[in-house]
DNA sequence: ATAATAAAGGACAAATTTGTCTTCTATTAA
DNA sequence: TTAATAGAAGACAAATTTGTCCTTTATTAT
């Protein structure tokens, strides 16, 4: 709704394979998939793009997949921006072009602050938050 | 982006047309689509289930067109809830079915409040309001 | 009644998003 | 160096959203 599919995959994938990664371990697209509850393939492209924009990591052969360095570094925004880009926080809810804080849509001065508020909880909140709270089974991914 | 291309039509359309009938005018549809430079076609469709789902009325004929009774009791939400449904309000961020305040997806902590207020913000605001706006040439709808 | 007007409705088409399948490439281990 | 493993890449396909066009129906004025 708010965020696509794709992206809805792509940071549930992310967050399995940071916990993963945290043990050290690869993980596969079959597992991850498995995990998540997502399409096998379909997942595999979203990760392949996460891959090529340096968000995840990847390795082919035999005890290769899906990993993290860095985790530290990666909040949820990363995700979101790579997957959906910027729209979400900046483009007119209405869908005005010249829509601005100076020639306002009518619901312009409603939505900043909410988009603002979400874009700081986005930026705020690093992958390595969730890990922690996943493996006690305090989440869910699927 | 957080509401549909449709979503965003049928709101500048529906303000346009309370602008219109606040002066006891109806509009066709050319000028409407005109108004908010969006597809004559398509926004006609639009406005077609707004009429079905008592958001708009319409008449046909010489003089007819489209109006708003009752432009008092009109909010944002129910365009929205029309058009895209409730789905933003109430459906995981993460695309979880069984997500919900006891079996949280990783964001929904965050996300929850945010979109309760935009909930809000939509729900308080009603059609009327912008109107008075929109003809001081405050707002813009295209 | 007839002509003109304007929305309603249906069939269709383009674009985008979501998803699948098959082949290619790189890596590892025997 | 061969076989097995696993991601990368490309061509397709289904579904959804966005958009067009043409015909029908209702209303008004002449």
């Amino acid at each position: 709704m708010i965020l696509s599919k794709s992206c809805e995959y792509a940071i549930r994938a992310s967050v399995f394979v940071a916990s993963k990664s945290q043990k050290k371990q690869r993980v596969g697209i079959n597992e991850v998939s498995e995990a998540i509850g997502s399409p096998r393939a379909f997942t595999a492209k979203i990760l392949q793009t996460l891959v090529r924009k340096n968000i995840l990591s990847s390795a082919k052969g035999p005890a290769g997949g899906f990993y993290l360095e860095r985790s530290d570094s990666l909040h949820l925004i990363d995700i979101i921006r790579a997957t959906d880009g910027n729209g979400l926080f900046i483009s007119c809810v209405l869908g005005l072009r010249a829509c601005s804080d100076t020639q306002p849509c009518p619901m312009h001065k409603q939505v900043k602050p909410i988009r603002d508020q979400l874009l700081i909880e986005f930026s705020n909140k690093p992958i390595t938050d969730f890990v922690t709270d996943l493996e006690r089974g305090k989440y869910y991914l699927k």
